[in-house]
RNA sequence: GGAGAGAUGGCUGAGUGGUCGAAAGCGGCGCUUUGCUAAAGCGUUGUAGGAGUAAAAUCCUACCGGGGGUUCGAAUCCCCCUCUCUCCGCCA
């Protein structure tokens, strides 16, 4: 959510906010409602003060008095004229908050005009496309792939999207996530392994609720949710709460399986783990002092790049363009792996600063010691890393003449072994 | 799952219909005293929204777990919900 205050003193910035994400908002209609709701509030709070005043008098008269009695009488009539606008204020005051909430956050002036993903710029690439093993055919094609990922039982079992890992692939996952974990810890980033439900609070401070209601599964009879992505009970952690300023930045790591309906989803996207309903994250998570959160991001970004050159994987940096930005980030960069065998690029971690956006709607702020009062912070986010791409890249990327796959220097002390097999 | 108790400010804890945004203590901050520390004394100390201002000052309103109700008036009375604690049962 948008600091209200920012419509009233520079509507420009907001209109010039929505023309760069490029979505379709009838700003004027909020700005309108705004101003209504405003002038409602302060016809509401005269009668209250009204009311106050009337209620000190009486305090000090006679109980049954002529006096006492009149002025009953009068503040009834005031009480029936606080319910009834008290009424159209509340219906007011809710359409205000999902016009508020309708608001996309601002772009940050490095972010690139552009409307389509095409229009995202390459911001750095890594590692020699061309050297990755040529050889390669889509993973789900490996002779023997089933064998590891077994995506016809998990279909039997649970429903498309939902593969088993047998052996080595179980294996090379654990081996992926406990490398992830170390690396982001000796980085900094303070290990959690969080609920893996959430209640609608949580997820509605975090924005999947109520836009992206139909991307979660959601639990009967209780109303939790299975987490998209750790980011949102972490994320929540700090919700309604103040931080220390000294505390800051906070940054926090956390393993959890994520549970995506991607409804609406199909073709090429959808084949073998290039998208699943459940798959591993590890995801990086920092709260930051307003004054430093595009240094963090950076920061944040060279943290998950780390990961996937001690992976040996090629990849590139894209710095999003304000229509493929997101509705609540101010700057974000995608990370994509080079998968030899689909010759595409796969999205393996999104970096984002949010600023206030998120902290606004969660209320998670610092005590700010110059002034001494609660500002909100700002809060990043990013995969280090996703595993389904990751692992369908070094698949695709390694694959030897005898049907083995290379495992990268980093990982052989993690997955016990030089080589993975299918069988 | 059953029974009971409870939820008040940063913390502890008073307050059962009116002058209560809320006693008292602790903590925090400031000043005074002091060789330093400690201690003592005095003062101060919540959050949010709105109005106002160049910015302040200032004014108004809301907030005693959450939501509804009764009433001229609710921290206080009634209803619903959530959470916490204790006991019993069950169980990895």
């Amino acid at each position: 959510m948008l600091d209200p205050k920012i419509l009233r003193e520079s509507p420009g910035t907001v209109r010039a906010a929505i023309a760069k994400k490029h979505l379709a908002i009838d700003f004027d209609g909020v700005l309108a409602l705004d101003t209504a709701w405003r002038a409602l509030l302060t016809e509401v709070e005269g009668r209250r003060a009204r009311q106050k005043a009337a209620n000190s008098e009486m305090a000090v008269l006679k109980k049954g008095s002529p006096e006492f009695l009149a002025k009953v009488q009068e503040m009834k009539a005031v009480a029936a004229e606080v319910k009834a606008k008290e009424e159209g204020l509340k219906s007011l005051e809710e359409k205000w908050h999902t016009a508020m909430l309708s608001l996309p956050n601002i772009p940050h002036a490095s972010v690139p005009e552009g409307k389509t993903p095409e229009q995202n710029k390459v911001h750095a690439t890594h590692g020699a496309v061309d050297a990755a093993s040529q050889l390669a055919v889509a993973h789900w094609e490996i002779p023997g792939f089933a064998s590891l990922i077994d995506f016809a039982r998990g279909a039997k079992v649970t429903g498309a999207g939902f593969p088993f890992f047998v052996g080595d692939g179980a294996r090379i996952v654990r081996a992926l996530l406990q490398f992830f974990l170390d690396e982001n810890g000796k980085a900094g980033y303070t290990e959690v392994s969080p609920p893996i439900f959430v209640n609608a609070a949580s997820a509605t401070a975090t924005g999947q609720l109520p836009d992206k209601e139909g991307q979660m599964y959601e639990t009967t009879p209780d109303r939790l949710y299975a987490v998209p992505t750790a980011e949102v009970p972490l994320t929540n952690f700090f919700r309604d709460e103040i931080l220390d300023e000294e505390a800051l930045p906070v940054c926090r790591c956390a393993y959890t399986p994520c549970f995506r309906r991607e409804a609406g989803s199909y073709g090429k996207d959808v084949r073998g783990l290039n998208r699943v309903h459940q798959f591993d994250k590890v995801e990086l998570l920092k709260w930051v002092h307003p004054a430093s959160s595009y240094d963090e991001l950076e920061r944040l970004r060279a943290d998950a790049e780390r990961l996937l050159q001690k992976l040996e994987l090629p990849y590139r940096v894209l710095l999003m363009c304000g229509g493929d930005l997101g509705f609540a980030q101010s700057k974000k960069y995608d990370l994509e792996v080079w998968a030899a065998g689909q010759k595409r690029w796969l999205e393996v971690s999104s970096c984002s600063n949010f600023e206030a956006f998120q902290a606004r709607r969660a209320q998670i702020r610092f005590r700010a010691k110059s002034t001494g009062k609660p500002e909100l912070v700002h809060t990043l986010n990013g995969s280090g890393l996703a595993v389904p791409r990751v692992l369908a890249a070094l698949l695709e990327n390694n694959l030897q003449a005898d049907g083995r796959v290379k495992i990268p220097a980093a990982l052989v002390s993690y997955f016990g072994r030089e080589y993975l097999s299918f069988k």
